[in-house]
DNA sequence: CTCCGGGACTAGAACGTTCTAGCGACGCGA
DNA sequence: TCGCGTCGCTAGAACGTTCTAGTCCCGGAG
């Protein structure tokens, strides 16, 4: 009765036990399977009935392994970064629709990139989607030699080849932070960095010149930070000690406003009314209640249909160059030059931004 | 040069290329790429020489197809689950020295079990580790009808064939967590739980039980909570409308304790001068420096090790059995009779307990 | 009646590996 | 000298699909 109680093997059914029990050929199965045109309408339904009756499953392997087309795009992520899993989520919605699969490769302290690469390409992947890579400029050249890249998160430059780059207009987002909290009165906002992380660079220069735009520009403080919590609760205690505190903090990021905030409260530090906190993001994270954190919000679906798109893009041009009749000399011949796609994003407004107190 | 600049079809390299290139037969080429012993050493250099230069990379798909061992291991895991992060990263280490490859498979809310698992199943996977699942029993069954499972998190009672399961001992964590309160001198505890989120009734239970050895038994109480912050945060903003507080809080796991711990603070409530918090999990936002949460520790090397070992024992297991001389007469044959395997937690003192006020 | 078009279906060759035979040569003990 | 095992290697058949090139049959136009 249970598709499984077949074989006395315990071997998974194949499209030959299919075609076999439904009294027809191979191919006919497998044209029946696939949707395709070229069957009757009664054999169709014979076919679909034994492939039930059995409980066959299609070899996903097997099936690509004839093709030439795999139909698979490589997605390497990080294990640990929340805004990461958001992106992938996106990206399965994205890639479905196209008739695309997703193949998963994390990375984690014990888990390089290199290594999580590696097991995308021999996974036979059309092309490869990073989010918030770290290797080295060149080493993406390398592996964009071999499958079209696309970077999500990360600015390249100068550009790649073969590398197309998505991202969030992070210094834009800065400047709506800055603009929100100069509006509502503030004057001495400050900035906790991001580092090296990605992104962080412009919105430390996106911080800079919305300040100097406001007359600000020496009223503005830049303080070392990071991704994590830890950073932005390491900045918040040397702005808790410093001479003079500013107004308004904008963070490098959701996580590390969290951090932000915990110090505050611990140190009796009222948000927003003594100081405002920006985040940025607009993660899970911010949106709870308790946090209810104003934030520069990521568009994270279209970041994630964007990189599904200019992935495809690379795909089908490719496919449709073929031949090949320009004699291209220099390196990197196949691989376009890397495009940018950058993103717009919108503040956020929540409860962590009002008038500061002396108003 | 570079290894990409080889074929004018742009065509990825195949080990006949390399065979060719090295003077070789692609059996013998095959022998060299594996490793295995059969080829001579000046040969075998060639070989590998060669392989290099062409930039040739093994056909994972192809490879897996002949062979009938896929030596893939399918792991579904929940995108927005920090603790399953922690998990997949000790799975790819227990998985790799034993010559298996993860494959990766997200649950999100818009990407349901039953699709993460199919996915799984297309891609041949010789086994499922499952990190909490939540669909019901007797899917799971169906599930192990084709496949060696492990459950991982997730108790089952009565115990489904083909589905092992490897778990914290929640209920002695939780035991352990109210001990280390009560000789701090607490004898006002709660537990805000997880509702029904695996793991939960356990812990639960754990909580009465042990309450009740310290004849504490009519000063417990149980709010109802959750797995997240949110949850966390709306039992605190319960326990704090409550005409008698609570000395200590027992939370569900250390996501829940955060959102208890912001509510405390912000309600000037201190910790642990005022109340002492437990969460359960040892997360990385638990050791953060300003979180810095007394939790109730889960082995989480050991849980994935022990879920790969459960994999691995099935699948050699019915390997050795073969042919099957045993004529079965029920369902499930080749699969045995669930087994669990309970692993210990450790209480993790941190910063957020003390002894009571009043005590 | 013949011929042609097309729909339903089939045989067999891919795809890139691994696995099973088996082949020749060489060394060694009888 | 003759077996005989071992080493280095090769040819060819799997694996489970999809794709290409048919074959067969039927109906309608010439």
């Amino acid at each position: 009765m249970s598709p499984s109680s077949s074989g006395p093997g315990g071997k998974r059914p194949t499209l030959a036990d299919v075609a076999e029990r439904a009294g027809v050929s191979v191919a006919l199965a497998s044209i029946v399977m696939r949707g395709t045109k070229g069957a009757g309408a009664a054999t169709r339904e014979r076919v679909l009935g034994a492939a039930r009756e059995i409980g066959y499953r299609p070899d996903a392997r097997a099936r690509l392994l004839r093709s030439s087309r795999s139909r698979l795009l490589g997605v390497q992520f990080g294990l640990q970064e929340p805004f990461h899993a958001d992106l992938v989520e996106g990206l399965y919605a994205a890639a479905e629709p196209a008739g695309y699969q997703l193949a998963l490769s994390a990375v984690a302290p014990s888990r390089g990139e290199q290594l999580a690469v590696e097991a995308l390409l021999a996974d036979r992947c059309e092309a490869l989607i990073l989010l918030g890579p770290r290797v080295p400029a060149a080493r993406l050249a390398e592996v964009a030699a071999q499958v079209p890249v696309v970077s999500v998160a990360r600015r390249l430059r100068p550009p790649v080849a073969g590398v197309d780059v998505v991202r969030t207009a992070d210094g834009e987002g800065a400047r709506q932070a800055v603009d929100h909290l100069v509006a509502l009165g503030h004057r001495d906002v400050a900035h906790i960095d991001g580092g090296r992380a990605p992104g962080a660079a412009d919105r430390r220069r996106g911080y800079r010149t919305a300040m100097n735009r406001h007359g600000l520009g020496d009223r503005g403080r830049v303080l070392p930070g990071g991704p994590t919590e830890e950073d932005g609760a390491a900045a918040a205690r040397v702005l808790l000690d410093a001479d003079t505190r500013p107004t308004a903090v904008l963070a490098f990021n959701d996580r590390c406003a969290t951090g932000v905030l915990d110090i505050f409260l611990r140190a009796r530090v009222s948000v927003p009314g003594d100081v405002s906190v920006v985040g940025f993001d607009d993660s899970r994270l911010s949106r709870l209640a308790h946090i209810d954190l104003t934030t520069v919000g990521q568009d994270i679906p279209r970041l994630a249909g964007e990189a599904v798109g200019r992935a495809l893009a690379r795909l089908e041009g490719d496919a449709a160059s073929g031949g090949g009749a320009s004699e291209g000399a220099g390196p990197g011949e196949g691989a376009g030059p890397g495009e940018e796609t950058v993103i717009a994003p919108h503040l956020v407004v929540r409860g962590t931004t009002a008038a500061p107190a002396g108003g």
